[in-house]
DNA sequence: TACAATACTGTATGTCACACAGTATAATTA
DNA sequence: TAATTATACTGTGTGACATACAGTATTGTA
């Protein structure tokens, strides 16, 4: 619809944190990469293999996630899944997510009917 | 409520692209930065002088927003206001939000009665 | 047997929120 | 009337992140 750069910029912009509570909040069941990414993708979360692998690892590095390779399968996998951590950050992170919701939506509600 | 850093910067990720597309929202009508920061703060959109400040000038010099000073009153005061660009951009913008919203939404909903 | 799909790793780039530092004037208060 | 606070900005640096680009290697399929 819109080839506009900038436009496309702004909504990466728009999507940057809300993708980590996605990918957070989907892995209380361990998911490899390459899972997560059709899981998302069906659900209608557009995330790119360049953004989702590195988020995995960062998320690990700073303790939300645990790994474990599976190797007993054809191929080997990278499990990943929330640790502890990982699990009430997600429901703190989860609150903010709603509070600021409410807030925005409230303001451009405001706005669209003036 | 938080006192942790991790958590900080993923809420401030969460922010991102929300905090423009609330400023934006504000511009129909002209306003200067400090006037911006306190409506914003009565809406209950948390935004610090040193992110609104570079982002206005942002804004500007991507053609979104138009400016200019008001010297009459007692105070120098640099008035924003969209650009006819930026009133487009404004508009795809909002409706990108909301499908955002709405997936997100659907896919941590599902989560949650899991 | 070539090609697509699967399943990753590693590095570089540009953008952004925010920190920190600074400038300067008006209004308030002690 | 002197000190302080609120107003109203500019400028620069840092760290985090999305994404691009490049590469490795295996499995299934046409």
């Amino acid at each position: 619809m819109k080839d506009n750069l900038l436009f496309t910029s702004l909504v990466s912009e728009l999507k940057r944190g809300n993708l980590t509570l996605c990918v957070l909040s989907q892995l209380k069941t361990p998911q490899y990469g390459y899972s997560l990414l059709q899981t998302l993708s069906e659900q209608h979360i557009e995330i790119e293999a360049n953004t989702l692998y590195p988020m995995l690892r960062r998320l690990e590095s700073q303790g939300l996630l645990d790994s474990s390779w599976d190797t007993t399968e054809s191929r080997p996998r990278k499990f990943y899944s929330l640790s502890t951590q990982g699990q009430t950050l997600f429901i703190d992170l989860l609150k903010a997510w709603k509070e600021q919701n409410k807030q925005t939506a409230l303001l451009l509600g405001e706005e669209s009917h003036a």
